[in-house]
DNA sequence: TCCGGACAAACTGTCGACAGTCGGCAATCG
DNA sequence: CGATTGCCGACTGTCGACAGTTTGTCCGGA
C-alpha cells in the first residue's frame, strides 16, 4: 500500500500478469480504494496500471468469482456492494463451513495441530496489540483457515478462501474495533478448549458463540456507520 | 449434444459470446468429450468453435473457478481429473452445505416449499423411468437445489451451483445406475418426512444417510471401473 | 419549465498479431 | 550406449485496433 499504482506496482512477484492485477486490484478494494458499488472502467484501469484490456479483463473475471465484483453484460465491472440481506448469508455460510470444520476437528484433532493454533492464537494477539486494524483482520482469518486446513478437505479450504476475500470486504464498512487483546485470546481459546474436550456439542457451542459475536459486530457497526448500498 | 461442435454451436442464446463457450464446454465436459487430465488448446479450441482465443481464455477461467478446469502457467488448461481424495473432500462439502440447509428448514419450512419438492420428487420419478441417465441426474441436482435454495441463502446456493458443476463431473466415472424410481421416490421421501416432523436430529440422520447412499455408489462405481487419474 | 429525440463520446465485446517461453527431438560428446 | 545440449515447433501471454452498444448531453418543441 506503500507502492504508487499508477506507474508499475512492483513487478517481481509472479510471472503471471493476471495475477498481479487481481492481487492489486483487491487490495485496492479492500483498503477502500474503490467505493462499493463503484463502476470500474477496463481502459482506465489498464492505463492505470500500463497495461492492456486482457489482463484487466481476466483478472475481473476472476475477482468476479470471488465474489469482489461483480458484472453486467454491456455495463461492466463494479465493486460489490454489500447490503445487510447478503452480510447475513455471509455470515450464515461461515457458520456453516465452521460448524463443519469443527465436528471433524472434534472427533480427529493431532496435538501437532492443537499446538499450532494455540501459537496461532498468540500471534493474533500480538496483531492486536500493535494497533494494526488490516494485520488482526488477517491473523483472525489465519487462525480460522488453519483450523479448516486441519481438516484435510482441501475443497472446504477453497470454498473459505473464497468466503474470507467478501469477509475482508466487509472489514470496509466497519468503523472501529479496538479490542483488546485478552479479550480476543478468551474467544479463541474458548474454540480451542472445546476442540480439547472432544465433545461435537461443545465444539458447536463455541463456534456458533465465536461467529455469533463476529457477525454482531460487523452488523451493529455497520448500521451505525453509513447506509452499505448508497444510489451511486 | 445432437448438435455439431465444429462449427458454430448455436449462435442464439446469450449475446455473450464466453457464455456460450463456457456452456458449450461445460456440456463437452460434462458428456465426457474430452477425457480427464487432457489439455485442451486455445488456438484448438477457437479453430473449432470459430471464435477467437478471448473468450476461449475467459470462458476457460470461469470454468476453472467452477472446478472443471485447472491451469498451469504457461502450460495451458486441463480438464479437471478428481482422484479418489478429493471425490472424498467433494462429497463431505455436499454434506456441509445440506446438513445446513437441512437444520435451516426444520426449523421453518413453508407448507408451499414442502409441496414444490414432493413435486420436484414426482418429475425426478418420471426422469427416472425414462431412463436418461443425464436427465436423472438433472433432476436429482435439481431436488437438492430447490432445497439450498428455500433456505433463502443466496451465497450458499452459490456454494452448491459450484460443487453441482464437481458432482456432474462425477458422472463421467460411474458406470451405470438403473436405479428403480421407487427407491429414489423412497430415498427423497425420507428426508422430506423428516422436515415434515421439524426434528433436527432426524433431519440430519435422513441427509447423511442420503448423501452417504450417493457418495458410497460413486466412489465403488469408479472403484469397479478405470483408475481416475491416468498418468497423462 | 419539462419532456422527448437525436447526436456524440466512451466503453465493452471481440479479433488478429507479435513476442517470450516451454516441450520434444535430434545431434553431439563423454 | 547413455547423457547433455542446442534447435525447432507449438503454444500461451499480451497487446493494439475495430465494431456495436450504452450513456450522457444538448437542442427543439409543447
Amino acid at each position: 500500500m506503500s507502492e504508487s499504482q499508477s506507474v508499475g506496482f512492483k513487478a517481481i512477484r509472479s510471472p503471471n500478469l493476471v495475477d498481479q492485477v487481481a492481487d492489486h486490484l483487491t487490495e485496492a478494494i479492500i483498503v477502500g480504494r474503490f467505493t462499493p458499488g463503484e463502476r470500474l472502467s477496463e481502459v482506465g484501469l489498464a492505463r492505470s496500471l500500463g497495461v492492456s484490456r486482457a489482463p484487466i479483463r481476466e483478472a475481473a473475471r476472476l475477482l468476479e468469482s470471488r465474489g469482489l465484483l461483480v458484472s453486467q453484460p454491456r455495463r461492466g465491472f463494479f465493486v460489490r456492494a454489500l447490503d445487510a440481506s447478503e452480510l447475513e448469508d455471509i455470515f450464515d455460510l461461515r457458520l456453516c463451513l465452521e460448524r463443519h470444520a469443527m465436528e471433524r476437528l472434534a472427533h480427529a484433532c493431532t496435538a501437532e495441530t492443537l499446538a499450532a493454533l494455540y501459537r496461532q492464537v498468540g500471534v493474533l494477539c500480538d496483531a492486536a496489540a500493535s494497533g494494526s486494524e488490516s494485520r488482526r483482520i488477517e491473523e483472525d482469518l489465519t487462525f480460522h483457515r488453519m483450523m479448516i486446513e486441519a481438516t484435510g478437505n482441501r475443497r472446504l479450504l477453497k470454498n473459505f478462501d473464497d468466503l474470507a476475500h467478501e469477509l475482508r470486504l466487509c472489514i470496509t464498512l466497519i468503523t472501529k474495533t479496538h479490542e483488546d487483546p485478552d479479550s480476543i485470546a478468551d474467544c479463541h481459546h474458548l474454540l480451542l478448549d472445546a476442540l480439547e474436550s472432544g465433545e461435537p456439542a461443545r465444539c458447536r457451542e463455541a463456534i456458533d458463540y465465536h461467529i455469533g459475536v463476529a457477525r454482531d459486530f460487523v452488523v451493529r457497526s455497520v448500521g451505525e456507520s453509513r447506509p452499505l448500498a448508497r444510489p451511486h
